[in-house]
DNA sequence: CGTAGTTCCGACTACATCGCTGGGGATGCC
DNA sequence: GGCATCCCCAGCGATGTAGTCGGAACTACG
């Protein structure tokens, strides 16, 4: 797996919102939690983190929730990605200081700098689109 | 770090092998150890690894040692990646079964496959290139 | 105003993996 | 035979991951 648990339900949960985005939609954790098999007290740590990285808003109190605090296409998943692996200080031990230390640390931020080209160029837009394509095709099949 | 140490520690023990290459070059355990600062008892592991993955060839008793099994040109990296960070059965756990999931999924997809084409398409052999023409820069500088 | 439905916060546990160490065995040159 | 070297595998401490829990804070609604 390229993404941790907790990367993963965090971006299904925001696909999920991205989808009803346009209406203003609002979902609960427990919502998101059961129709994605997810554990609800864990999915809150997740809804947390993208709140405090201000990708989404919270509403509190009966009839609460979770929205996103910016239209889909805003949302880069660099940037959701961050919010949630991120929070480890001191990234890796310190490189070794011999020259094929550095070759292989020259190899790594090639690999690091692919990956993250990918991610910042992807928002929650592209992969919403992404998921009605599977849907429609989907129906598609069914009819 | 994109690598494990134990990747890294597996990749510099295979350059330094590779420069002596054309001199059929062996070394011990312990000089690489040594002079790379890695421990000797762990390094031994990554390159009984490699031995078995049929990338290096060892030599017992004394004035034994290993050496590359084929030209470093042959030897891609990926397959030394694969070599070292394998092992590990029932690659993640079964993805969830949500149109969310798969889009989620197919993203990460795209990720491993980047991944996966850089290290396939560097060897070894480039690898040393650009240690060398580090080497070549350092000294330049000296002067 | 009270209560119930939510989010919010932090602590805790169980388990796996990572980096590393150690004990001995096998092999082979001298 | 002795020593240098690789070989195999067991174990250990620290760290991280996935998940659980108790309860406080907030707020819509009757």
């Amino acid at each position: 797996m390229a993404f941790s648990a907790k990367t993963e339900y965090g971006l299904v949960s925001l696909l999920e919102l991205a989808a009803i985005y346009p209406q203003g939609g609002v979902l609960q954790v427990a919502e998101i939690a059961s129709r994605q098999g997810i554990p609800d007290r864990y999915l809150e740590q997740m809804l947390t983190s993208l709140r405090r990285g201000r990708i989404l808003l919270s509403i509190r109190g009966p009839r609460g929730g979770y929205q996103l605090a910016r239209p889909p296409a805003e949302i880069r998943i660099a940037e959701v990605v961050a919010c949630l692996e991120g929070e480890v200080g001191s990234r890796g031990t310190a490189a070794r200081q011999s020259p094929e230390f550095e070759v292989i640390g020259g190899l790594e931020g090639r690999l690091e700098q692919a990956r993250q080209a990918i991610l910042e160029g992807t928002s929650l837009q592209d992969l919403l689109d992404d998921r009605d394509l599977r849907l429609k095709s989907q129906v598609m099949y069914f009819i």
